[in-house]
DNA sequence: GCCGTTTTCGGCCCGACTGTTTTCAGTCG
């Protein structure tokens, strides 16, 4: 079992707390699964090695569930407790309104096993009936049933990012001076539930009138004193809240989150002798005020302002605490694009085009990095037709004035040889090599075949290297360890690649990598002009993973990055 | 169930909102 499925279970056993009523227990399990899931290594050998209790949350107790699962595959305390629910009683708690202890009544009451029940016993009117519940319950439970079924999916951030960040910037030009998106946005998760505004504002119904009158909205679904919601265009809804300008720090930290960073700095507030709220940083005997903004209450606790995107409880707080918070990446450290596709593969631009829009966005250089010849899916090039335009990425880079890159993501085949041969390899400025086919093949079978690859001297980047579409597509099976260890040996980056459905490796990984030495390369994977917008995702997930300026190759200038290209020919 | 600049027991974040209630439990963020 791997460190994820032991997660699961752990939240399992937080599920079924929950319906028990013990939210301490329940908060405790949540807890271990959590530092579990975020393990640096494999939770077998921390067992083998007697180190389980070692994981922050994990007591005696939660440490002999894990050993016994390990051990026998089974946990016996799980399966009584889940005898003792309906499987489907969790999945009512996912209609908003509903929680544990209604949901228990429900099926203590009703009999309610499952959404379906849930579903005809609202329609049946037998929900009204229940003491504390009314008709205006009944109606309600009904919506959030056709909300769970029709919406159970999250935002990508590609999606959230760009109309978070558009209707920000109108509330800015007019006039509105604070005002930031929040919540998983703002932290720049890879998918977000709500796309929440907070603005500070003195003229509240001023800032309300404002965002109701957003050209692209096609209604307003609600409109209170601090809370409006509109509907876009396109069906996605926006949040705004809106509080007095000596409220705003503090909201915004509250509405950014995560949840589990916010708690601990309520924890570490109240051991201070502090209250911490919505409102500000107060002095808990007198009320008085300590800070409002983000960064005096940070400051106020002891710690450096820990940028949004490491609010995750992820050893952030420690590191602001001894001064030891990274310098994150900025997109402004970009120097260029190094995975872009243009129209000989399965690209929509031109060369000429994508140097000039590279050249616009400021960049020193641009990687072309069309398909090789077995992904006829993609019209892979043939050696001859990418040797051919070697001379004309020279041409277009005089030209055009920017440094055109002829590079190639070239397929991985089955045995882990690449799709060109080396001798057309080594006439190119660099190489990706990539997996694009024979995704379930076993975890030992994979790992080779990317660790062979990744041998080959003319390779410098591992392209997507888990290979997972969010939402669409699994990860592959591989050890990442070993391919981090292999990659690092052979001056091999591994790529955070920035195309929406992908971001791959993700930021949990992207830090493993640079932890053991690793350097990435960020590309968007384009295959438009405007996917080079991409980006912005690729270094907002950078940024989640703790990287800086100096993990990540295509901030080096190109007389540098071409010297990282050269390893093979040393 | 976990954990210790108050600690091996007694806490474990805080406030708003909603619908159902005449004083509040449950849920949410």
């Amino acid at each position: 079992m791997n460190n994820a499925e032991i997660a699961d279970l752990l939240h399992e056993f937080a599920d079924l707390m929950d319906l028990k009523g013990d939210v301490f227990k329940r908060n405790a399990y949540r807890r271990a699964a959590q530092n579990v899931l975020e393990l640096d290594g494999d939770i077998t050998s921390y067992y083998r090695e007697g180190r389980l209790e070692s994981i922050p949350g994990v007591g005696e107790s939660i440490a002999k569930k894990i050993a016994e699962v390990l051990e026998t595959g089974r946990s016996p305390e799980l399966e009584d407790l889940q005898a003792q629910y309906p499987p489907g009683l969790i999945e009512l708690t996912q209609v908003p309104d509903l929680g544990p202890k209604k949901a228990l009544r429900l099926y203590r009451e009703l009999g309610i096993q499952d959404l379906a029940g849930l579903k005809q016993a609202a329609l049946e009117h037998r929900i009204r009936r229940l003491e504390g519940f009314g008709e205006r319950s009944e109606k309600k439970i009904l919506q959030g049933i056709e909300l769970v079924e029709r919406n159970s999916g999250r935002m990508l951030l590609g999606d959230a990012l760009p109309i978070g960040l558009a209707v920000e910037s109108y509330l800015r030009q007019n006039g509105i001076e604070h005002v930031s998106v929040a919540g998983s946005l703002r932290r720049r998760k890879e998918t977000i539930g709500d796309i929440d505004i907070v603005v500070g504002s003195d003229l509240p119904l001023e800032a309300m009138r404002l965002f109701a009158s957003y050209p692209r909205r096609d209604a307003v679904i609600l409109q209170g004193p601090t809370r409006s919601s509109i509907r876009l265009e396109d069906g996605t809804q926006v949040d705004l809240r809106v509080v007095p300008i000596s409220d705003y720090g503090a909201t915004l930290l509250y509405f950014t989150g995560s949840k589990e960073h916010t708690v601990e700095l309520r924890r570490m507030a109240i051991q201070m002798g502090y209250k911490l709220n919505e409102y500000g940083l107060f002095r808990k005997d007198d009320g008085s005020v300590v800070a409002r903004e983000e960064k005096d209450i940070y400051r106020a606790l002891g710690l450096d302002l820990v940028p949004p995107e490491l609010r995750e409880m992820r050893g952030e707080i420690e590191a602001a605490k001894d001064g030891r918070l990274p310098d994150l990446l900025r997109s402004e450290d970009v120097r260029g694009d190094l995975h872009v596709h243009t129209v000989m593969s399965d690209g929509h631009a031109t060369m000429r085009q994508l140097a000039q829009e590279a050249k616009r966005l400021g960049y020193e250089y641009l990687g072309l990095t069309d398909h090789s010849s077995s992904l006829r899916i993609a019209h892979g090039l043939s050696a001859e037709d990418l040797l051919d335009s070697v001379e004309e990425a020279r041409q277009v880079s005089e030209e055009e004035g920017i440094v055109v890159l002829r590079g190639s993501e070239v397929d991985i085949l089955e045995d882990g040889s690449l799709d060109y041969p080396r001798e057309v390899l080594s006439q190119l400025d660099f190489v990706i090599a990539s997996v694009h086919s024979l995704f379930h093949m076993p975890e030992e079978e994979m790992t080779e075949r990317v660790l062979r690859a990744i041998s080959d001297p003319e390779v410098n980047i591992l392209g997507h290297p888990t290979g997972r579409l969010l939402g669409r597509r699994e990860a592959y099976k591989i050890d990442l360890e070993r391919v981090m260890e292999h990659a690092h040996h052979q001056g091999v980056a591994l790529e955070l690649n920035g195309y929406p459905y992908r971001l791959d490796l993700n930021d949990l990984n992207s830090r493993k990598a640079k932890e053991r030495g690793v350097k990435l390369s960020i590309g968007t994977d384009a295959h438009a002009l405007e996917d080079l917008n991409h980006m912005s995702l690729a270094v907002g997930t950078a940024r989640r993973g703790w990287l800086e300026k100096q993990d990540v190759i295509n901030t080096l200038s190109l007389a540098q990055i071409r010297r990282f290209f050269e390893r093979g020919s040393s």
